[in-house]
DNA sequence: TACAAAGACGAAATCGTTTTCGTTAAAAGG
DNA sequence: CCTTTTAACGAAAACGATTTCGTCTTTGTA
């Protein structure tokens, strides 16, 4: 049994496509009998309009693009869940895209989805977008007038809606907290380094050792990239500095550092604490229990649908076009692998 | 600069719509003069066909609907992750829909996704819809001719594709190996009692039982339910027997099964050996690390998709369509959470 | 010179809807 | 009885593309 249409409705009653629309559209045009036995047949038959078709002709799809870096991290399956929960509510679907912080499927996705497939998009930058800094495929989707949301992975050289973590804050936040809980030599490993992201986050760690009249010192950051032993950077990092705080700028870098930390005979957090980012799972049921900055990637989600549909449905002209970017702030949740605030070790 | 169609690059030359059609496909019927004159203001106009129209025109959207119960889940982002995967690589993009483990919001997505929008749809069950064991939206969903794969949570009321988890002797390994290291009393925790997963776990539980000849006693089976205190069934479970091994149907759930037993002063494994279900990240990294039955995600969801695709490209008519179910053997990855095979305690 | 064969393009159908504008007939009004 | 409503339906355009046929014009060949 394919799908029914307009014309088969149409032909089995003997009259025309359009009247037979109308009819299942309840018009007042016509006559009661016929529409009530149409209406009757399309149901029986499961009639339901082509999507397409409509798409197609109202210039509206009702379809969000979201184009997300890497679904196994936890922070970005928050973000999804939020943009699905507000875009469900409003009534549109999503189709959704992983780039896997790869640039040229990043640049073929947007060719894609410019193409009248979404009403929307929403994307956080591959970390390799992010390296290389070319947005050109942002543009050139810009063009095409379809609204775009950028999220956490955002770039300045694109003007449009962003949400954004207040990363900088994130990582004075944190380094405040490391210092105030009597941490004297805090380091930073970073697996994000290419990422905005991450810089900013050092931007913050920075920021507050100023404020506390601590050097900064290079050799403190770890930078971690793609096949890096982490168990040996991590041999370098404390044979070269007795470190007793190390912020780690990712959920899964952080517990696979306390897995390396604890058979070295450190204790945490009495001789090295940790704090983390993204609050998942893993940061709540690790032992050591890991004190992390939530960043909130639900909320994200929910923000950034909800700017993007708000654009969507306010068809403004480009002149009367105005963006925001919007910053969430994030917080410290605070567990066993730091240091108690008013414990003085 | 609205997005440009072939009318207005027809209007720009003074041609027809045909004409500049066959120009970009790069027709012999064109003249080579004309030919590149379009193609080039094609290309700087970035001009790409409406995929709606193509869509509406070929019958063909190249897209494949996706339905989750929950994308928090880390098994389903796993699966996810191998659909996505196999689908990009065939050209095929994804609209994906979380069900919330919510029937009626299933039923909803169903009806939207039978209309027109995808070629093909993958669908696991939610818990609802379990529970119900109503499935009529999928028989209406079949009716529309759309191929469909059912993945981890199916029925056995529709005929269809399937990928299906072997949950029994999943069941069955996990109660062995608690057997061959020494448990005489393995209790279950699970909360997924609706499912058809869970059913089946328990049913290679009662089997490895039956062949060990120990008795099956329904007590030791802790069926939880959503708020549910754990802690407080545990301690009801432990005050009637003296378990010494616990099967979790349920990673997270393992997890915080262990949380509750460790100050308890229960040494694991030592006192109560454990193992949970999805090899996600938690497992690995929690202390005792967990063993677990891995559902090898990945890879369920690329099969679901390549088979999913092979069904949509072989237009194969009603009668000559075959359906298979797929199998996929669990692993047991052992790690601290257990007793050594060779130790005896 | 006449006729066939290319060469180069356009018209129109098609996909499935909705909607505007006719058109026809019956009912209502004068 | 004639005119105007109004009820009930159909034709056609529109959305954006492809493709099958035409239809000319030009070139080639006998």
């Amino acid at each position: 049994m394919k799908k029914i249409t307009l014309k088969d409705i149409a032909a089995h009653f003997g009259v025309s496509v359009s009247t037979v629309s109308k009819a299942i559209n309840d018009s007042y045009e016509i006559s009661a009998s016929l529409k009530t036995k149409i209406q009757q047949y399309a149901e029986e038959n499961n009639y339901s309009p082509n999507r397409l078709a409509l798409s197609l002709l109202n210039k509206s799809t009702k379809t969000i693009g979201i184009v997300l870096p890497n679904i196994l991290n936890y922070f970005f399956t928050q973000v999804f869940y939020g943009i699905e929960k507000v875009a469900n509510e409003r009534g549109y679907n999503l189709i959704s895209c992983i780039s896997n912080e790869s640039y040229e499927k990043e640049v073929k996705t947007l060719g894609v989805l410019s193409s009248g497939t979404v009403d929307g998009l929403i994307i956080s930058l591959a970390e390799e977008t992010q390296s290389k800094n070319d947005v050109t495929h942002l543009e050139k989707f810009i063009k095409s007038q379809i609204p775009l949301v950028l999220f956490d992975r955002i770039t300045d050289l694109i003007d449009c809606d962003k949400v954004i973590v207040d990363d900088l804050e994130a990582g004075y936040k944190a380094t405040n907290y490391f210092i105030k809980t009597g941490c004297k030599n805090i380091a930073i490993v970073t697996p994000i380094d290419h990422s905005s992201v991450g810089r900013l986050r050092i931007d913050g760690y920075k920021k507050s050792l100023a404020e506390n009249n601590i050097d900064y010192d290079d050799r403190l950051i770890v930078r971690l990239e793609k096949d890096d032993d982490l168990s040996l950077l991590l041999t370098f990092l404390l044979d070269y500095k007795k470190i007793d705080g190390i912020l780690v700028l990712d959920e899964i870098t952080a517990v696979k550092l306390m897995k390396i930390l604890k058979p070295k005979g450190y204790k945490i957090p009495e001789d090295i604490s940790i704090i983390g980012f993204t609050n998942g799972k893993l940061s709540e049921y690790v032992t050591p229990s890991l004190t992390t900055m939530s960043q909130h990637g639900s909320y994200i989600g929910e923000s950034t649908a909800r700017i993007l549909i708000d654009k969507i449905e306010s068809n403004l002209s480009q002149e009367e076009e105005t963006f925001t970017t919007k910053v969430v702030k994030t917080s410290l949740i605070v567990r066993e692998s730091t240091k108690n605030q008013s414990t003085k070790y």
